[in-house]
Formats: C-alpha cells, structure tokens, sequence
DNA sequence: TCATCTAGTTACTTTTTGAAACCAACAGAC
DNA sequence: GTCTGTTGGTTTCAAAAAGTAACTAGATGA
C-alpha cells in the first residue's frame, strides 16, 4: 500500500479530512438516492448551513466523488449527483450512517451508565 | 427506523458527531488491531495532539464503543481496546479508509484536472 | 412594487482546534 | 541529590474553522 492515513503528510490523509465529516457523509448519502439540488440538499440535511454545504460540495466535485450540473432554467438550478467513484465510496458511508442509526438504544445505555458511574465518582 | 441522521435533533446525529470525524476514524481503526496504550496511539496517529486524543478516548468511551483499563505499573499505563460493539462499528469504518488509501490515484488525477480546469476559467 | 425562487458569497461572531507548557510520580544515569 | 525520561493526562492561549445572518442577481407571480 503506498498511501497511508496514518501520516499527516499523505494525500490520503487529506481526502480523508474530506470524506471523514459529518456533513460529507451526509451529503454523499443524500446523493446516494439520487441527484440532488442545493437547496434541496440543505434542507433535507437539517442543521446544514448554505456556506458549509457550498465549501463541502466544492471539496467533494474536486475530489472527483460528485458532478456538478447547471440547468439554464429561471431561475438557475444546479444539480449534484454522485460520480462512479463517488458510488463506490457512498458504498461504505452507507453501512456507517445505517450503524449508527440502528445502534442507538445500545449506545444511549451505554452513555447513561457512564454518566451515571461519573457522578457516583463525584 | 426511530433514528434518523438527517435530523439534527435526532440522538444519532450527536454519534454522527462523534463518528464522523477525521480522528475517532483513526483511533477505531488503529484500535481494530488490538489493544493500545495512549502514547502509542498518539505516536501511531501522525498530527494527533494529546488533548485531541483524549477528548477523542472519552467520547468514545462514553457512547460505549471503548474501554479504558489503568494497569497499576509505574508510571501507570492506560490501555484502550474495542468493545463488541466497537469492533462492529469498526467493520464499517476499516472499509472507508482502506478505500481512501486505494482510490488516491483516482481522486488525484481528479484534483489535478479540477485544478487546471479553474486556471483555465481565470 | 414587493416578495419569492434559484445558488451561492460575504461579513461578523462564536466555537473548536492545535501547539506548547505544565502536572505528579517514579526509575535510572551521573 | 538532581537531571532526564517515562507514564497519561490538563491547562492556557492563539489561530483556524464553523455557524448566523445579511446580501447578490435576475426573472416570476401577486
């Protein structure tokens, strides 16, 4: 293997500053169901501001991992969509957001016994 | 499914936060292999500070996906290993950045064409 | 004429991050 | 004895990032 994520000087490293953020996950699996317009984008994904989802998608069309389309309507409208690669990556973001959405009531026990044992401590 | 990542409010966003992150990925992974003491996985883990790293171990110590056991040496030695359902989540996670690691060409070739495209637009 | 839609950008504030110093407690070298 | 290095952290402070809200343009509908 000639990358590695483990070194901060690898490019790996750098996609993965892209790829590993909450809001890039959420957006190529947005993108997973199908293209995708801005708008449409943010408001699906709560809590997503207009310029992080602008700074985000930018990274993602330079990584290759979504296009970029504009429609001359009126007004503009501008369509995302997940490339090849991007499928492939969306591949195992999926299983991950699915984790973490049916190992909730696993996790928030976990986290009252900690929080519990923490103010036994104290 | 109860959960859902896409609402903010929704506890498995609060994970996705946890999770989705550049550093909790490395730690996983690099914890995937077995046990690991904090040093080493600082020294592991290039560009990873101590604080980072043990916000990053109490996190994921409270939602249950780690355990931290202190060995009485001297000087003491703390050992951070995966639960069962942080193995679990690390077979999600290992995917993701071996995906990084293997794509690279691509994406570069990628980047470099972005790159040349916008200097060509200027 | 005023508000609304599109897809962003810009300015400003607040939160988070990262670098570095510091802590205690002990072992071994000098 | 004291200087260095080890362990696993916490604290402090400056810098970077993210969030909030306002603003852009150009056409549509009320």
């Amino acid at each position: 293997m000639a990358y590695d994520v483990y070194d901060s000087e690898c490019p790996a490293r750098a996609v993965l500053d892209h790829v590993g953020d909450k809001w890039a996950l959420l957006v190529l699996n947005r993108l997973g169901e199908g293209p995708v317009r801005f708008n449409a984008l943010r408001r699906d994904i709560n809590g997503l501001s207009q310029k992080v989802l602008s700074q985000v998608l930018k990274r993602l069309e330079r990584d290759g991992l979504i296009t970029r389309t504009v429609f001359p309507t009126v007004p503009v409208t501008v369509e995302y969509a997940l490339t090849r690669m991007g499928e492939c990556l969306n591949a195992n973001v999926g299983p991950l957001l699915h984790w973490a959405e049916s190992n909730m009531d696993q996790i928030r026990a976990a986290q009252s016994a900690y929080d519990e044992r923490l103010s036994e401590a104290a």
